[in-house]
DNA sequence: TCGGAAATCAAGACCC
DNA sequence: GGGTCTTGATTTCCGA
């Protein structure tokens, strides 16, 4: 099962490689990025806060952010209508 | 939760405010990878790739490498075994 | 959710009535399963096993259970993808 | 990896293995039985129920059973005390 | 766009 | 009670 099916030309072949190699970069750099993040809670915790509570703070601070780029995002729309109304 | 939220120190006060910022730096990081590993997916499409495939594939890799380090905590349990017996 | 729990029609009532019934009796035999397996460890404490390592190795022929039909449905999809570049 | 340590003696080596299959056919009739309970919410779901809101609903049903279960213990427990200080 | 399928995330259960 | 691991809920993504 592991030697390449070579029916697959070696452009395919390169390029799955590079994709798949590439993701799994990237996925390494998350999995590090959650362990930085359980490491935060687990020293949230041993400072006596609750993991919990803190976990909806955060995700309410996200939320906020995300709801005030949407709105950016709308306010840039309405002035581009606007000025295409002048055109 | 028994007590008021403004009854929480200073100390206490700044400590979360940390937290949370940390937290969330940490999560703007992975948004921004998933962003990333997203783009790479979409390339991979462009190219004539199978995503679904491809994420098959991935998921495979990042399988066999973490069997390869369950294989190590497997063999430390086992020793831990047999030296348990000893005693 | 928008409508007083009294108002619904009897037809809903009794299927709620049977479906959490059902429910309940297909989770009694799951807690029964759950007591015979606890024996099952208990056994094999006494007899002098380490049951951290058992159930490692149950976890694992599951697993292996479990990669054999991935293993099928991977082929599948590499069967459709194949069918797939022909059109 | 495969092969066997000789170094457990004939009498560890059934026993683990009867250990082990043991557990297995349990664990797989606990599957069955979360087929079977995945297939009643979907039954409900397909009849207009909120699987969501069962859920709860089972949930609770199981806490009161607890609950019953527990009293009816702790008054076993009074019950065999009041004999005890009567003899 | 809607609906199901898959990945991610949080919560609960279980064992020690 | 603390840590780990399974399970359930949420979100996301793809195809029809």
């Amino acid at each position: 099962m592991d030697e390449a099916p070579d029916m697959l030309g070696h452009n395919a072949q390169t390029a799955i490689k590079g994709i798949v190699e590439r993701v799994l970069n990237v996925e390494a750099e998350m999995d590090d990025l959650k362990v930085d993040r359980k490491e935060i809670y687990a020293e949230a915790k041993a400072f006596g806060l609750d993991a919990k509570i803190l976990r909806k703070v955060v995700a309410r601070e996200r939320a906020d952010k995300a709801k005030l780029a949407e709105e950016e995002a709308l306010l840039d729309l309405y002035i581009a209508a606007m000025l295409g109304l002048k055109s």
